[in-house]
DNA sequence: AGTGCGATTGACT
DNA sequence: GTCAATCGCACTA
């Protein structure tokens, strides 16, 4: 028996294989996206190798919220969310944590979808190298321990996730569990609106326990 | 130029 | 469960 041959077989069946999101099957409008986002995948070529995620938990921030960071028009650092859709958004708050949205609808209309937890599927050595614990679960539970996992900064901003540069979705074959709906996190303000989207039961989902089944 | 405040996290009781 | 650290940005003067 080729012992070679093999476990390049396995190898190959154990990482099914994952192809780019085009524009073209995004949803325009925000709510749509941060749905079917849940149970894609967010792939980071990084200099140690690639890494990849399964999405399991998003929040939509459409247009004209009073909690999206477009709301009080455009300026420097909120700009790419008024790219066209497909576009990565990067944002540093409580001098700590980056936050990567995907902006949404139509070019010139400020709106995106927070990703706020993924599920690690590759490269799980160097997420745990970048951050300082060692539980799988908590790797890239939450938006800012994502980030840090995969390595984003302000200096993704404005990537297009799309073309397969060093960020970008992809979609993978395999089941997407029930996705529940929920309020967004930490908010505010419109803070009663249904916008979170998670798959149910996943335990890479981030939140209080009640915001999880 | 000064001020207030987060789409959070990690440490601690 | 509670709580403080931390800093870029928007807003006021």
């Amino acid at each position: 028996m080729d012992t070679n041959r093999t476990q390049a077989r396995l190898n190959i069946s154990a990482v099914s294989p994952i192809v780019t999101l085009t524009r073209e099957e995004l949803p325009v409008d925000t709510e749509g996206l941060a749905r079917f986002l849940v149970g894609k995948s967010l792939v980071a070529e990084t200099p140690e190798g690639r890494l990849i995620g399964r999405i399991v938990e998003t929040e939509a921030y459409p247009p004209g919220d009073a909690a999206g960071h477009a709301f009080r028009g455009q300026t420097p650092s909120n700009r790419s969310l008024f790219l066209e859709r497909g576009h990565a958004y990067v944002y540093f708050t409580y001098g700590s944590a980056y936050m990567l949205n995907v902006s949404s609808e139509r070019p010139g209309i400020g709106a995106g979808v927070l990703l706020r937890a993924l599920e690690p599927l590759e490269g799980i050595p160097f997420m745990a190298r970048r951050r300082r614990l060692v539980r799988l679960r908590d790797l890239a539970r939450g938006p800012g321990r994502l980030t840090r996992a995969f390595g984003i900064d302000r200096t993704h901003d404005g990537l297009d996730l799309c073309e397969g540069g060093p960020l970008w979705l992809g979609s993978r074959a395999g089941p997407v569990g029930v996705v529940e709906t929920s309020v967004r996190i930490g908010l505010s303000q419109e803070k009663d609106r249904l916008l979170r989207f998670y798959e149910q039961g996943s335990p890479f989902v981030s939140g209080p326990a009640r915001l999880r089944t």
